[in-house]
RNA sequence: GGGCGUGUGGCUCAGUUGGUUAGAGCGCUGUCCUCACACGACAGAAGUCAGUGGUUCGAAUCCACUCACGCCCACCA
């Protein structure tokens, strides 16, 4: 895929603007988007609201104050807040309190009466404190809810400013953790303070500044996401669970599908208004002739129709209204709120298409293919994706969601402006290359994993992405001086290695297309990197400096690496394929076919392709054992057995990659004086090296080789002998280890002659 | 409290549905500035796959438990 750039959009451009009011008066014409007097996570520093989920949360060594309380002890982490308790929960079985159960106490904290409701809840842990809990249904969701459930009124005695309110009397005025302080001192001096225990708690703190997050009541508005759907008849709650749960869409890697459910199951009311400037502003109107503010403390919850449906003066419209809905007249005041920005974000893949106008493109793409994203943004944004999509088009956003881990330093870390380990990507690019940067995100790691990154792991990318330029000049080169090659069709294979390379390389194409179908990038790059360099640019083209007439078949190789290259690395492969094969300034490598392999490599092409390699590694093994210069060649007798032909066919490739001279292929024959010598397989080789030769050490190597061999051989003897192994595995299993045995005894005997001639 | 992930040579990581003597890169050792590339070539050393037990003819892979590290969720007042 690649980047539309006439389709560009931003967020709040006018399209995307009016999609988003589009769809939040559609919503509240549903009854699904309401005005409401509730808890909300209040951050004092931001001064605005925030979603459940963007709460974070800490745990800290925290103190419990078990205080006195009317005729009871509670137990609280936040005492100021007592102020605002209008009732008290208890278990309903537990003994101790039954009977105070419906009654009502009047206590004095210190700042006068207070009417405090004894109620029963079955979620009161008996065992906690003192089996007591205070409830401030201002201050605490749960506490709210009891409250709901019980009509307790709401003593709201923090304000938006973090500071206690006028109902908290003297208090008024202090900063929270001030009040405590001064509070507790004066409970103590009292003596109304039974004991305080060390405990561990865990604090909500908001995700954009890190202040203590105040739960505490006000009016914003909220999505209901329990509410069914006019026509529709579920929630859209209900809606984004199906949307994964009947397959329209797949998260990659899948574990995080239970975490999606998990969290919407669990998904209450979303309050979408912020008291930010940066955002979308809400698309209400309120009427400055007959709206009339609503009594907060007056106010019960109750949801949609009470509160907003038929509350007069309140305009919901895509566009500003000309005059109040309700009483005609022209003074209108827009909400000063703005969007929560994911509400706006989640309208993405269609109001980028067009909507709310029934777009061909919205027809064309929509839903969309695969988005790409950290799982760290899973709730934040692809469940909000997932939500707003279906409600607005019936349709999933996309079919596959790819979650990538976050990046860390080389020790793991989180990158962070404070610790200072960032890794600029427009610094490292400058430094090491785009390509190089784009590998080092892609290989070493899996779906859904953290990556450690590093400048040395960028560093060698880069240092392969020049190898793959390297190898590019060389190819070019063979088609001598400014010559380009025409991009044509597959050419016949003329040699064993050329029927090794194109073999290999239909391999590699399916195993790499393979892999990214299933998302395996890693992989696949690995396997393409693996491919180039130590297939094509270590053997291959070392064999075409040997063999000659590859006028054709390089070029043809290359173009095929450098496709396959091509999403990995599009920088270097698109300049390499427009030095070396473009016909105009218009023939671009990224709008290429994808490579198909085009058939199957021959058995005995491959395990003779293999057995050469094997021979040249022997030789050269031989070489750095004794050191011999690499300019110098060296002579080699070869007994090759049934292979003979193969070698003598071949010999030139043997010569040219192991540097020898003259080179003698025979089936079998008497070992030569002072020569090192080497077994592979079947094969023996010797390398005659007159006083070079280090008798003692021959002998010491061959011995170590035997003892591996036999070692070997006996645990291959061992399964054949196990009559379970036989009677149960697969029949190609068992027959494969009796090949294997057979190689094995052959290699065993070939050393031992080996050893006998030393003697 | 619930859930998830990770643990494989010094480092970073691959290992599809259990079946090659467990792979790669970096790093390391040795030889070489050989005419595509020293950001390179060639050769090599290095792992009882966290531990214990189990299933199986066969386990890095499946099951159970344990340990270590990390993450997410949760209304522990």
């Amino acid at each position: 895929s690649s980047c539309d750039w006439s389709r560009e959009a931003y967020t709040f451009d006018e399209k995307r603007s009016r999609a988003v009011a589009e769809i939040f008066t559609r919503m509240y014409d549903d009854g699904l988007i309401y005005r409401g007097y509730r808890i909300v996570n209040w951050c004092p520093r931001c001064e605005s609201t925030l979603a459940d989920d963007e709460v974070e949360y800490k745990e800290e060594p925290a103190k419990l104050y078990y205080m006195k309380y009317g005729p009871f002890v509670v137990a609280t982490t936040r005492p100021e807040t007592k102020l605002g308790d209008t009732g008290v929960a208890v278990h309903p079985d537990d003994e101790r309190y039954k009977s105070w159960v419906g009654k009502t106490v009047t206590i004095d904290l210190g700042i006068g009466p207070q009417l405090i409701k004894v109620i029963s809840d079955p979620s009161v842990d008996r065992n906690f404190g003192t089996g007591m809990v205070g409830l401030t249904p201002a201050h605490s969701a749960v506490d709210f809810k009891m409250a709901e459930e019980n009509l307790l009124p709401i003593r709201k005695v923090i304000g938006e400013d973090g500071k206690m309110t006028g109902l908290a009397g003297k208090y008024a005025g202090l900063p929270v953790v001030e009040a405590r302080e001064k509070f507790v001192a004066d409970l103590q001096a009292k003596g109304l303070i039974e004991k305080i225990e060390d405990i561990k708690h865990s604090i909500s703190v908001c995700y954009r500044c890190g202040t203590v997050v105040e739960p505490l009541t006000s009016r914003q508005w909220f999505v209901d996401v329990e509410r069914p759907i006019p026509g529709r008849g579920k929630s859209l709650k209900r809606l984004a669970i199906d949307a994964v749960r009947k397959g329209g869409i797949k998260i990659v890697p899948d574990r995080f599908e239970k975490v999606y459910f998990h969290w919407m199951e669990n998904l209450r009311d979303w309050c979408i208004s912020r008291q930010i400037w940066f955002g979308h502003r809400i698309p209400v109107w309120y009427c400055e002739s007959c709206y009339v503010e609503e009594d907060d403390t007056a106010d019960r919850a109750g949801g949609a129709e009470r509160e907003t449906k038929k509350h007069q003066g309140i305009n919901v419209a895509a566009t500003r209204p000309d005059k109040c809905k309700d009483c005609g007249r022209p003074d209108l005041v827009q909400d000063e709120d703005t969007l929560d920005t994911w509400f706006s974000s989640g309208t993405w893949t269609f109001s980028t298409l067009g909507w709310p106008e029934k777009t061909a493109d919205l027809k064309r793409f929509h839903p969309t293919q695969v988005l790409e994203t950290g799982y760290d943004i899973l709730f934040f944004w692809i469940a909000r994706m997932i939500l707003m999509t279906e409600y607005a088009l019936d349709q999933v956003p996309f079919e596959q969601v790819y979650l990538h881990g976050l990046v860390r330093d080389e020790q793991g870390r989180k990158m962070s402006k404070s610790l200072e380990n960032i890794i600029d990507p427009l610094d490292v690019s400058a430094k090491y290359g785009t390509d190089a940067v784009r590998l080092s995100l892609i290989i070493g790691n899996t779906a859904g994993n953290d990556l450690k990154l590093s400048e040395e792991k960028i560093g060698y990318f880069r240092n392969f992405t020049n190898k793959l330029w390297n190898i590019s000049r060389f190819i070019m080169m063979t088609l001598g001086e400014g010559a380009r090659a025409v991009p044509a069709g597959r050419p016949a294979p003329k040699t064993l290695a050329d029927q090794w390379i194109l073999g290999r390389l239909d391999e590699v194409v399916g195993s790499v297309t393979a892999d990214l179908d299933k998302m395996n990038f890693s992989r696949a790059g690995e396997t393409l990197r693996d491919f180039t360099w130590s297939e094509l640019a270590d053997w291959y083209l070392e064999i075409a400096k040997v063999e000659k007439g590859k006028e054709k078949l390089l070029p043809y190789l290359l173009l095929q690496v450098l496709k396959l290259w091509h999403p990995f690395m599009p920088f270097v492969t698109e300049e390499v394929y427009r030095l070396v094969f473009a016909k105009d300034a218009n023939d671009m490598l990224m709008v290429a076919g994808w490579p198909r392999a085009a058939g199957k490599m021959p058995a005995k092409a491959k395990a003779d392709f293999a057995a050469i390699q094997d021979l040249v590694v022997a030789l050269r093994n031989i070489r750095a054992s004794y050191k011999v210069e690499p300019g110098r060649k060296i002579d080699a007798l070869v007994f090759a057995g049934t292979k003979a032909d193969l070698f003598k066919k071949h010999a030139e490739i043997v010569r040219g990659l192991a540097k020898v001279g003259e080179l003698t292929v025979a089936a079998k024959g008497q070992r030569p004086d002072k020569a090192a010598g080497a077994v592979v397989g079947s094969v023996q080789v010797f390398v005659p090296l007159g006083s070079l030769v280090d008798f003692a050490a021959e002998k010491t190597r061959l011995e170590d080789e035997l003892q591996e061999a036999e070692k070997y051989l006996t645990s291959l003897e061992l399964k054949l002998k196990n009559e379970s192994f036989v009677a149960r595995a697969p029949a190609a299993v068992v027959e494969a280890e009796r090949q294997k045995k057979v190689a094995q005894v052959e290699k065993i005997n070939k050393i031992i002659e080996q050893l006998e001639a030393l003697k």
